[in-house]
DNA sequence: ACTTTATCTTAAGTAAACATTAAGTTAACC
DNA sequence: GGTTAACTTAATGTTTACTTAAGATAAAGT
């Protein structure tokens, strides 16, 4: 799960960064309005945590144009203002929430819960760096799209599934292929190749292996 | 869209009963905690407003009960507890938001609206610059309206509401033409070039993607 | 170091899936 | 019952992915 913080205050940032990284997110930090904004068109994030008080681009006129193009990433407000008025006006703006400083952090990484919660699941494996979401049939290296035919989507997914067990060329013929009787091929190689090209990933010490004389194995490192 | 609230304070019943009323909202209310208990096992609500101090049934005990058999109603708790560790309580225990009193009607309104977005038929569904107006049977794009046949303006839905997810050929016809059966036809081709023709849709890095040998997915860019 | 064998890599041929058009069929409306 | 519009089927063209095959490279065995 990946959170973007768009904070000014650095003592806050810091305090933020490593007590969520403490809960296994995958934090990144934007210091300004505009390198928030540069990092949403370039990156996607599960969740925008967002200060209302920022150089450039102010955080209300952020979270407007975020929601232009995208409706659905959970934003919550972190501010000082606590004026009625204002909290309306950042929910109107398309918000999800809204925590007034200063907070715990309990309150907010259960807010930050809830969010995920209703995001329902979309199944995403991970190998490593690499994400797969299977309903979006999207992968990701390093938050960065990358993309696979069909047959080069299963056979990773094959393998992530497989996570640390070795998968024996014929296993791969049968589940991937549906190839149930000995047949000579050098079809895997071929996609072998595909996937770690398009992937970027060398032969040797990486998140695929390959074991000669039997298959491939797939690993965190 | 029905609410339930639970509350025994008669003023703030009746005032909030009146004004979401207003609002546009079906009211429901129930004056302790084992009242609302019965009322949620026979009726079926969108939206739950809780109180945290209520007789018989307290408000923390009655959200866990809720959550047993209903984990998706959005439950917001009304309370005059503003200590961190109760907030922390109840959010655990699956309420999704946290209104202290006093209150503004108004921020309750919005907090209200943030929880109905996020689940279905907001009526107007949108695509990038696309407009589905569901219940006007109406289609936009740039605010020109364009006109689609039941088929295509179903199809359309369909994929919009799925937006971000792939949606399969056998999917759509499942779901849009009501085959259930594996069946070799090519309609949804047929309906998917009209429908990019009348919406100007280009095939590639468009609002609707097609993924090869599974089927399409829609997308804002 | 040479041979053998397995895997990697590339390119070209083949097949499958999709896009597009037109014609045929059904259903709705006047 | 005739006419129109919408839906489906079928045929053709186009694109893309998959497979085969063959040469290059690397690992294992002698």
């Amino acid at each position: 799960m990946h959170i973007l913080i768009v904070e000014d205050e650095l003592g806050i940032v810091q305090f933020l960064q490593q007590g969520l990284q403490e809960e296994g997110y995958q934090v990144t930090t934007a210091n300004d309005g505009s390198k928030g904004f540069e990092l949403i068109q370039t990156q996607k994030f599960d969740l925008i945590l967002l200060d209302w008080m920022l150089p450039k681009i102010n955080g209300l006129d952020l979270c407007k144009a975020i929601r232009v193009k995208d409706q659905t990433t959970p934003i919550i407000f972190l501010t000082a203002k606590d004026t009625i008025q204002e909290t309306i006006e950042g929910l109107k703006a398309g918000a999800n929430d809204y925590i007034k400083k200063p907070f715990s952090f309990e309150e907010l990484v259960e807010r930050i819960k809830i969010h995920f919660r209703n995001q329902k699941g979309s199944e995403i494996l991970t190998l490593g760096t690499i994400k797969i979401d299977s309903s979006k049939h999207v992968v990701f290296k390093n938050d960065e799209e990358v993309s696979l035919t069909q047959r080069e989507f299963e056979l990773l997914t094959y393998l992530v599934k497989n996570k640390g067990k070795v998968c024996t060329r014929n296993q791969i013929l049968k589940d991937v292929w549906e190839i149930n009787f000995e047949y000579d091929t050098g079809v895997i190689d071929v996609f072998m190749n595909a996937i770690r090209k398009k992937l970027n990933l060398k032969i040797e010490e990486d998140y695929i292996k390959t074991i000669r004389g039997i298959g491939y194995i797939a690993n965190d490192l």
